[in-house]
DNA sequence: GTTAACAAGTAAATCGTTTGCACAGATTAT
DNA sequence: ATAATCTGTGCAAACGATTTACTTGTTAAC
């Protein structure tokens, strides 16, 4: 069927160790063999079965990003894309593949992996959230596998991971409006089992309790990364007796939702209510008004993280976790004067 | 290392080749012995290993998007990942892996599809865009490969592919502008290689010609696929000695870009210029104001064209050319008359 | 009671590579 | 001149599955 090594050496008059070794640029082949080889490979448009390489050499030179749960979902999110780009820049460069799997739900994710990984079929892995007490870190760990936490994990230390400082922004981002002579803020969360939703939570309570401004459980909402997550929550938030004047959203689209659902209340940004919002989304600054965002450096946390695995596959030392500064890009949704033009 | 058949083999008394029977459930072995050899199996933990199953059968159970040269670029569009998002159904629906691949030029391009498919790490692959005579389609009708190209191939006819009627599309956002009264009409358009511009183009044209409405050169601007290309053309188009009124733009995330030229040229949005643009990504009708926009079913066109290619993996008869139907969704930009509340 | 049919399973070849070991001839060291 | 090392290459055994063709033990048919 396909041109194999076995009719290269045929053709060349040499046995098919000797085309694997001119493949393989192995020393010990003569500059001679190897042209007269090499030519016949491209005559022939030879090219190397994968399949048989990887099942001798155990490699596959294929990362897998795992997509979570409700890939549905996540994949409405763009902050996503973002770190795919990162990904797929640094595995482009390296010569390696990405491969995207997922399930529907976290015995199927969790399926996947085993399959994946016992199966041989991938060299390492990207993971994009963690859970608390996540069995497929569990996993991971015990199979050995080089694998990158895109997060940070709750369970674990030294698990190799990148991350931003997500206290500190929420921080940054909270204090910013405060700056703002902001005194009634509120956050508008995501999933309270994620690692960053809890470490901005901190944040914001953090920026809080040190300038001694009021906490309310009401101002508080808990949602998805979705853009109806935010939407619903201003239903939510703003029925309260004394509503917050200011909101730390925990995601961009999520701020959209919010933006929309302010509008439909009644409300104008950022003069009623202004907004921080994160991660700083291509489209944050489309929006009226454009966003005030946490840029958290989504791309460079991709390109990173996925270096690191091609470390770990190399074997070369890493530093377990790395954090990615980030940086708060001010626009007019968290602006307590505006001027339109 | 890793446990494999023959170790599941020895456990359970038998031979390499039942258990491997009693995986792909053959008739031929007994109850007994099944039950007997799969309780070994997950007692090993087995999982068969993927490469070497691969190897024999020459299936992967793996199809593969290759990312358009400027990948880094292709990914800044959202429609990207819409068709992604209904790629990944599909597959992850027929417990296939999806693998992204690129390159940086043509030639990488066609390099990596080349690699993948000899080299046998794929059973099938789908094509983003199709330029006019395009290698890799050349490619993969001679080795015969199953493929599906979403768009329309400008080479052959009998491609197997999934596509809106972009003439018709084109044809109805024009008219939709006529409609409200606009009779200067520009196009903010897009590569011209690409089968989907050329097309919309034509349903441009064809509106205004039947309308006996002007078609003036300096109406229509070629670009890419970017905001920076919709805000660049801005600059051209409305320093017209007689600027439109009015633009079709090939797709919302350059429709973003022109909003935001418009804006800083001191246009109001729809009043001085109306707006209709292509693909009805999520955020289309956040903006502000919200864009008209015709939505091609973006998943669907992934969701679709997925099925194609399993579908001929499976030898199963397909239609080689699939239309989507399109929708018009108006919202504020191209309205003649708008009421803010 | 012999033979044909069948059920259940095994042995061995195969898929296309890589790689350790062997080996012949050329070169260098002593 | 002989031993030791180097060069360049081939043989054959992996890697971990699938699958064709063959064995064996049972049951049915005549």
């Amino acid at each position: 069927m396909s041109v194999t090594i076995k009719d290269v050496a045929k053709k060349a008059g040499v046995s098919p160790s000797t085309v694997s070794r001119v493949i393989a640029e192995h020393p010990r082949i003569s500059v001679a063999t190897s042209k007269r080889v090499k030519a016949v490979m491209d005559q022939l448009g030879y090219h190397p079965n994968l399949m048989a390489k990887s099942l001798v050499s155990r490699t596959t030179r294929t990362i897998a990003v795992i997509l979570p749960k409700p890939a549905e979902e996540l994949l409405l999110n763009f902050f996503f894309y973002e770190l795919i780009r990162g990904v797929l820049a640094q595995l482009t460069r390296a010569g390696y593949d990405l491969l995207m799997a997922g399930g529907s739900n976290e015995q199927e994710e969790l399926d996947t992996v085993v399959r994946l990984v016992r199966g041989g079929r991938i060299d390492g892995l990207l993971l994009l959230y963690s859970r608390s007490s996540d069995p497929i870190i569990h996993f991971l760990r015990k199979e050995n596998v080089p694998f990158a936490l895109i997060g940070r994990s709750l369970d674990y230390e030294d698990v190799p991971s990148v991350d931003n400082d997500n206290v500190q922004a929420a921080y940054d981002a909270t204090n910013h409006l405060i700056a703002q002579g902001q005194k009634r803020i509120g956050f508008v969360s995501g999933p309270a089992k994620l690692a960053m939703t809890q470490d901005r939570m901190t944040g914001y309570t953090k920026a809080l309790a040190e300038a001694k401004l009021p906490f309310k459980e009401g101002w508080v909402v808990e949602g998805e990364f979705l853009l109806e997550s935010g939407y619903r929550a201003m239903a939510s938030i703003m029925s309260q007796p004394e509503p917050p004047t200011a909101l730390v959203v925990i995601d961009d689209v999520v701020a959209f939702g919010v933006l929309k659902g302010l509008a439909e209340l009644g409300y104008r940004i950022p003069q009623d209510v202004a907004i921080v919002s994160f991660n700083n989304i291509a489209l944050s600054e489309l929006t009226m008004p454009p966003i005030t965002s946490i840029d958290v450096g989504t791309y460079q946390l991709g390109y990173t993280a996925s270096q690191m695995v091609l470390r770990m596959i190399q074997q070369v030392e890493i530093t377990a976790r790395q954090i990615i500064p980030h940086r708060l890009v001010v626009r007019e949704s968290s602006l307590r004067t505006v001027t339109y033009n």
